[in-house]
RNA sequence: GCCCGAGUGGCGGAAUUGGUAUACGCGUUCGACUUAAAAUCGAAUGAGGAAACUCAUAUGGGUUCAAGUCCCAUCUCGGGCACCA
């Protein structure tokens, strides 16, 4: 062979590491006899779309395979399994559409997505593959599930949840995205519904106090950090005029009390009803009617306060005056008491709704004199004034002192609020895991037991979800019926109960919050993941992902710490490093899109004669791996340049004789530049040393340990071409 | 509005701990090979200048023997949060 030819070198090594199992993980007896350090590393698992992989999918893998192969170089107990996130709406909507069942497709797509994989060259432990719509594989999601319901961190309310009309299913707090749908980008609305809740709360705190621990990227972090939201204050009880109803408040500020002027309402807030008056009621109702009617983009467009007087009166506790109490939809239901004390003075939307209705503003705090302030109202710290036994004291001592005050009194306490709420797993669809609960004659709901799992998800022929908002699982009907043993609580009597199944099916988060500890296991039949392999191979120690920041990432850390609490899982964190890859767009620098028609298909690329040694090394190079960047169609030539030099090198240069210099101090420093370059995951500056070091060669002349040298370097990058180069 | 990042040639980017700015690649130009083209190989390539040299890392200051890197201010871009009490 005097050409470079990556087809045939790519075919007759694929096949090699497959007959071989290569990158088969060793045993846990093996690896625990080698005495070598264990690497157990994944990227994010793909969704099998039917438009099979793209160049974004190439990076993110090639990431994680670049640094299996770095470390098996190390000598280190390597494992690099993979696997498929196959639940989801595509899948469903596709099958309304053609009439295909949602478990066709998704086996026709996984083989497409298998078998693109493989020609990339990926070293992946293939006996472990895993799909989270394989009931073997679900099994253990129904059965996570119970272990939740067990302690009580799965339940069922019913509130005003996020309603997708297109997809015709509820969506998470995390699913929303800037008031429209994560999936199909229509408008959510909120619909009041009995819903199933994991307590995902329960976790707050120590999600997170751990955060900042994490050798994850800062950005991520801050992400998940402001999604927890926490904030530290008092709740607050104001006593109303002629009433013996009391309104609970949450504020940061209770050093502010004296400057309340009003209270605040949201609009769904339950006293209101009893707060009106002959006089304002017919306002209020139609002020409540109005705010319902809005969309959460119209909320958040409208800026311009609005908001209706109730005709009740509360006191203010500090200083024994009466203050109005009005509704606004500028105080939301959903965080703290769903009511405020308003202390326009030092509060912006507060000066701003006081400013239009015309309320009292009174300053507590003293602005301290040589700032330059020029906004309306001072947020800051300084000291007390107009604020009785407190005058003089430092704000932010007030806070405490003010607590303690109200709370001698009984009407004030110190309390902790957060933004995240608790994690709305119910999915009115078909294609998920469903719930393993049924309901008896009178709706109580049951466990299904776990030795009647997996909850298989029956055959159809209509994929719709019918018209009461249940899923397409309420058509089938001999599913719907279950047999499950109950014991009467008074004469402690078992007998068997017909009931009725859930319909609502898990959200595809729940399946994914658990799928790193499968790897370790995949074939198990009595555990989830069986607890040898977990305390070798968990937890994650390398996990490479673009997307996800807040959802998927907190989700799994939840997970993790609720099953360390259950004494199944060694850790309470999940993953030790992750790695963000940035996207990679269209030349123009667009996003790559089907309707924009700019995709790059890396099949295309590969089979255009590239190959994929070319493809997987030019994603490495194309900047550093954390950023976005513009696929360039010229520089990828550049790419195919060096990797035929290097095979040129090997083939069609006569070889040199091994001189001692300055070959040798080439070699090394090659070496320690690309090893140095990996370990602090500078792909794109490895790929530029290798170059560089071939580029020297070419100079110096190339002895055989040179080549070697440089095909072991190249082997992370391209593997197929630097095999055959050292074979 | 608040909180993070980032601004370096024609382009993507490098400079790891304050120590030769522009590695590597693309593009461009010239040369070799060829009847020719492609491919390949070699050379040049921040700006100005014949050269010595001067000026250049968004802008303006500062610290330092030394600043792309540290500090202050400003501008621009990107991301996150956003009526969260």
């Amino acid at each position: 062979m005097d050409r470079y030819d990556p087809k045939t070198i790519e075919e007759t090594w694929q096949k090699i590491w497959q007959e071989q199992e290569t990158f088969k993980a060793p045993s846990l007896k093996t690896a625990k006899d080698n005495h070598q350090a264990k690497m157990f590393l994944a990227e994010m698992f793909p969704y099998p779309s039917g438009a099979g992989l793209h160049v974004g999918h190439v990076r993110n893998f090639t990431i994680v395979d670049v640094l299996t192969r770095f470390y098996m170089q190390q000598e280190m107990n390597v494992l690099r399994p993979f696997g498929y996130d196959t639940f989801g709406l595509p899948a469903e909507n596709y099958a309304i559409k053609t009439g295909i069942s949602p478990q066709s497709a998704t086996e026709t797509n996984i083989n497409n997505f298998r078998r693109q994989a493989k020609r990339l060259g990926l070293a992946i432990d293939w006996s472990r593959e895993i799909n989270t719509s394989n009931p073997e594989y679900y099994r253990w999601t129904q059965w996570c599930f119970l272990q939740l319901y067990k302690k009580g961190l799965a339940y069922r309310k019913e509130s005003y949840q996020w309603w997708c009309p297109e997809d015709q299913t509820v969506l998470a707090n995390e699913q929303v995205e800037n008031g429209r749908c994560w999936r199909c980008g229509h408008e959510v609305e909120k619909k009041k519904m009995k819903q199933w809740f994991f307590k995902i709360t329960e976790y707050a705190d120590e999600l997170l106090d751990e955060v900042d621990a994490l050798d994850w990227p800062e950005k991520i972090k801050t992400m998940q950090k402001n999604w927890i939201g926490r904030s530290k204050g008092a709740e607050i009880i104001f006593e109303i005029e002629d009433k013996k109803d009391t309104i609970k408040v949450f504020t940061t500020r209770p050093d502010t009390i004296f400057g309340v002027t009003f209270l605040v309402l949201a609009p769904e807030h339950p006293l209101i009803k009893d707060l009106v008056t002959e006089k304002t009621r017919e306002a209020v109702e139609r002020y409540q009617k109005e705010t319902t009617k809005k969309s959460e983009i119209e909320r958040q467009e409208n800026k311009e306060k609005t908001g209706v007087f109730t005709g009740s009166y509360a006191i203010n506790p500090a200083t024994g005056e009466k203050i109005p109490i009005w509704v606004s939809d500028y105080v939301l239901m959903g965080y703290g008491e769903g009511a405020i004390m308003a202390v326009p003075a030092h509060d912006d939307s507060d000066y701003e709704f006081a400013e239009k209705f015309d309320l009292p503003i009174k300053t507590v705090i003293e602005k301290p004199e040589d700032l330059d302030d020029n906004g309306h109202c001072y947020h800051g710290e300084g000291k007390l004034i107009n604020s009785g036994q407190f005058d003089g004291t430092d704000s932010y001592d007030a806070r405490e002192q003010v607590v303690a005050w109200l709370e001698e009194q009984g009407i004030g306490k110190e309390k902790i609020t957060y933004r995240m709420r608790d994690w709305l797993i119910s999915r009115q669809r078909y294609w998920g895991c469903p719930i393993p609960i049924a309901y008896d004659k009178d709706g109580n709901e049951h466990p299904i037991p776990e030795d009647q799992l997996p909850v298989i998800i029956p055959e159809v022929e209509d994929y719709k979800p019918d018209h009461t908002g249940r899923s397409a699982l309420a058509k089938a009907e001999d599913w719907l019926k279950v047999d499950i043993e109950v014991t009467d609580k008074k004469t402690g009597e078992k007998h068997i109960e017909t009931m009725a199944r859930e319909t609502d099916t898990l959200d595809g988060y729940a399946c994914s919050s658990w799928y790193l500890w499968r790897y370790v296991s995949p074939h198990d039949d009595n555990y989830a993941w069986s607890p040898d392999a977990i305390k070798y191979w968990a937890p994650t120690d390398i996990y490479v992902g673009g997307d996800h920041a807040v959802a998927h990432l907190l989700y799994i850390r939840f997970w993790c710490k609720f099953f360390a609490d259950q004494g199944l899982l060694p850790f309470r964190e999940p993953v030790k490093t992750l790695l963000y890859n940035g996207y990679i767009n269209a030349p123009d620098g667009k996003k790559m899109s089907k309707s924009k028609g700019n995709v790059i298909d890396p099949l295309d690329v590969i089979d255009s004669g590239y190959g994929a040694d070319t493809l997987r090394t030019y994603e490495m190079f194309i900047g550093p791996y954390d950023q976005d960047a513009a696929w360039d169609t010229k520089a990828i030539g550049g790419v195919y340049r060096f990797l035929n030099r290097c095979w040129s090198l090997c083939y069609n240069t006569p070889v040199a004789q091994e001189g001692t210099s300055p070959n040798s101090s080439l070699r090394n420093k090659a070496t320690k530049k690309v090893t140095e370059d990996l370990h602090r995951r500078s792909f794109n500056t490895a790929v530029a040393a290798l170059m560089e070091y071939v580029n020297e060669l070419y100079k110096s002349g190339a002895s055989h340990e040179d080549i070697t040298t440089l095909a072991k370097l190249l082997k992370p990058f391209a593997p197929h071409l630097a095999c055959e180069m050292l074979e």
